[in-house]
DNA sequence: CTCATTTCTTGCCATTTGGCAAGAAGCCGC
DNA sequence: GCGGCTTCTTGCCAAATGGCAAGAAATGAG
């Protein structure tokens, strides 16, 4: 297992030059988490800046009848942690759990502070991943706003279909906003045309 | 009109001191904008870190069919620009609108990332603007998961009342995810409790 | 391979929300 | 104060989605 795919990773963002992913590869330690295993759980504090190399991950949280709501998937390249918790230092309200058997590389926060301490391009890599991520959602809610379901599944299916290959349906239909019942119908309909 | 309300705000968030907070505002000039103005118009960059400072600021984007979707209010206190487009330095797909006349300071994109090299308390500051405002979105989702339009109507009514004198309803029922339609109904339901 | 569990689908019916159009109410410029 | 425009409400009906429960299909442990 060698960081060769992170050092890329950080390289090719435009951002990071070859000898600081270098640099910067250096701090993180490698992670495996099995399936079903938790990266992060609801109540603990998010400590890791998971660089994620292979597998599938969710983030999940309960919403107020204790039901699970899938908020999020993160593929291979992406960044698993959460956002306000970790820069907070702040309890999760939500879980980020391994779909299948995972591997990547981390940094704690306090690493990560002093990465963007030293190393101004290690800031704007940081910066960026947060605008993606931003940006990514507010594009999810303009989709949840003005289309119906039907759309929001093809439009995932033409964007992620990996995740139909590793995640139940049923967290797929609650990460689209509509019930598991819901979305079985919405690929029935889809089947006939 | 002084710099007051901008220092003092930036100096409450605990994160910079009044010295930088001062030296912070230094940078920022002043600019009024008219009910009904924009701050940003959707193909344009965002090139304006505004600090609102009185008034009220709309974002909203435009569906596939060409309807206006509002997708976020701003109120004094809070920060008016389009993050994609102010980071990537791409073209806006939203537009910034005033609701009100607005008075507020502002700096440029250039200023912000000088500022962010020579000062890390206003590094923290940005990044907790950023942070808050993913996790604002993050709650709104969930909420736009897990509960009914009725529900959401009732808790923007009791986060952000002020909206709703500012505001024409249209706007809000966008906001919300329903029609206008929709909404007066669930006015009217709630008038009968 | 077998049993138990989880996932997925389906039928029936209820609820929520939308579309359209008409009318009422409020607001603005002159 | 008088149009004219925008905003808000309402009625009627349609479409989208949910709730529940049963059964089929797939998966996983031993």
């Amino acid at each position: 297992m060698t960081k060769e795919t992170l050092i890329s990773s950080l390289h090719k963002s435009n951002i990071v030059s070859l000898t600081s992913a270098t640099q910067i590869a250096e701090q993180f330690d490698y992670k495996s988490i099995s399936k079903n295993q938790f990266l992060l759980a609801a109540g603990k504090v998010s400590d890791e800046y998971l660089f994620l190399e292979k597998g599938c991950m969710r983030t999940f949280a309960h919403d107020t009848a204790g039901n699970e709501v899938t908020t999020n998937f993160c593929l291979p390249g992406q960044v698993a942690f959460e956002v306000s918790s970790f820069f907070n230092r702040t309890r999760s309200k939500e879980n980020i759990q391994a779909l299948t058997d995972c591997e990547g590389w981390f940094i704690t926060y306090e690493q990560l502070n002093n990465l963007f301490h030293t190393l101004p391009e290690f800031r704007e890599f940081g910066r960026s991943v947060l605008v993606r991520g931003f940006t990514d959602l507010k594009t999810r809610m303009l989709s949840m706003i003005t289309e119906t379901a039907e759309e929001r599944y093809e439009i995932l299916l033409q964007t992620k279909p990996e995740i139909f290959q590793l995640a139940p349906l049923k967290y797929i239909a609650s990460y689209l906003g509509i019930t598991d019942t819901s979305l079985s119908r919405i690929r029935k309909e889809l089947l006939k045309k």
